[in-house]
RNA sequence: GCCAGGGUGGGGUAGUUGGUUAUCCUAGAGGACUGUGGAUCCUCCGACCCGGGUUCGAAUCUCGGCCCUGGCCCCA
């Protein structure tokens, strides 16, 4: 039998109703805020991804050529795409400009829990305000979203001038190593790079940066920053907004395009892979040709959140089922289009079941029964049974309508 | 790419000194039962992940691959 690819999954109607929940009410937080959703190529050249981050991430991703020779990418993520659309289309647009969007990406990973080959993000990009309050809005949203959807998560904030600050003597590709050393908490290593490097007494400071949880304490260790009163700016907006972090120094966010705050969000109930979502402020757009526009984001891993939120209840409008004898077909189908009409669920028979037998599946698949025979054709009435009381009455059409709707949700 | 544990009908399972037609539950379809269902009984449907090897004979032993689960690496 032909098996799924690696990686990926199949979603069953249970599942999906569960997902488009969530989905719906991180959009909703969204639209709110005055995010509007943007969408760009499920592919793109191959160029725009090794561009923003390095030839070594080709071995991650889905490659390929098309038919006319062109090197081609699975997005592995959206945020370059979003940049770029805004190069090409959106330059010249007043700012800022508040974007969203919900798609999957690609990445050629070792699959694992909360890991996947095809995998869906929630994400946002404020582009064009550099600001304290800019940066604040990017958290308040983030956390605003998490929240909607019922996630239990710790939100960690952070900003990459104060490491910045203590590693400015070192080249580029230097800090990155002090820096992946750091992320790790892998204090001997990065004891052994530093004096590599020539910096052995940089592992106090550092090692007591990235421990720290205190502003002004940071400040005390890192020593003179521009962005100081930026910093307090972003963070008395997020203390005013009653937001729930904790200060971290050691967020590195691996990537270089990361310019000042940083911000990490990571379920509580998770194994390995428990980052739900990451962000900061970044510059981009000068890389694609365009201007070099200051933009703040940050990406929701949707299917982490779906795991870590687990079984989720349904909320089910009531299903009726429209079963009929021979005679009552013709009534039946017009009391279907009329439920239909108003918005419920109604299903009939197709397998040719005897009354007895359409109301046995009935009640495993509705909430109603609507029965239509002889009886009913000639009077031109239904007879409404609830299938969790076993109740049941005659009435006309329009009353029963009424009477499910006034039902509201299944159990 | 690395480590560990797995893979038997749609879901859950039994099944080693290798041996007839692979067990049971559940789901699905039909019937007992053509105007009132969920119970019961009967019938049907449907599986040993793939390939090589050992053997008279492999779900079982062996090798390789694929896939799943968790972890490592990575994580834009």
């Amino acid at each position: 039998m032909l098996q799924k690819p690696r990686g990926t999954r199949d979603f069953l109607p249970d599942e999906m109703e569960a997902r488009r929940m969530i989905e719906w009410s991180m959009r909703e937080v969204a639209r709110c805020w005055g995010y509007r959703e943007v969408c760009t190529p499920e592919f793109e050249d191959l160029e725009l991804f090794t561009m923003r981050s390095g030839e070594g991430i080709i071995e991650e991703m889905y490659v390929f050529s098309d038919k006319g020779g062109r090197k081609l990418a699975l997005r592995p993520e959206i945020t370059a795409s979003v940049i770029r659309m805004y190069i090409n289309e959106a330059k010249v647009a007043p700012k800022p400009l508040r974007w969203c969007y919900f798609a999957d990406c690609f990445r050629y990973e070792r699959p694992q829990k909360g890991r996947y080959r095809q995998f869906w993000q929630f994400g946002v990009e404020l582009i064009g305000a550099d600001t304290a309050r800019a940066d604040a809005e990017v958290i308040m949203l983030a956390a605003d979203m998490l929240d909607s959807s019922g996630v239990t998560y710790d939100l960690k904030v952070g900003h990459l001038s104060f490491m910045k600050n203590l590693l400015r003597d070192l080249e580029p590709q230097e800090q990155r190593k002090v820096m992946a050393h750091l992320d790790k908490k892998d204090f001997d290593g990065l004891k052994g790079t530093l004096e590599s490097l020539d910096k052995p007494d940089l592992d106090k400071s550092l090692i007591a940066l990235v421990e720290c949880r205190d502003l002004a304490e940071a400040f005390d260790i890192a020593g003179t920053i521009p962005e100081k009163d930026r910093i307090y700016q972003t963070l008395e907006t997020l203390d005013a907004a009653d937001v729930k972090y904790s200060l971290n120094f050691g967020i590195a966010r691996g990537l270089d395009y990361y310019t000042g705050m940083v911000f990490e969000g990571f379920a509580q109930n998770l194994g390995a892979e428990n980052q739900i979502l990451g962000g900061g402020a970044y510059r981009l757009a000068h890389l694609f040709g365009g201007d070099d526009v200051a933009s703040c984001g940050f990406a929701i891993g949707f299917d982490r959140v779906m795991v870590s939120l687990g079984e989720i209840p349904d909320k089910k409008d009531s299903v009726v089922a429209v079963v009929c004898t021979n005679e009552g077909r013709k009534l039946a189908l017009e009391v279907a289009r009329i439920f239909r009409k108003a918005g419920i669920q109604s299903e009939m028979d197709l397998m040719d079941r005897g009354l007895g037998a359409q109301l046995a599946h009935a009640s495993k698949s509705a909430d109603f029964a609507v029965v239509i025979g002889l009886r009913e054709a000639e009077s031109g009435t239904v007879t409404l049974k609830n299938l969790h009381s076993g109740e049941q009455k005659t009435l006309d059409p329009r009353s029963a309508v009424a009477e499910v709707a006034s039902h509201g949700a299944r159990r």
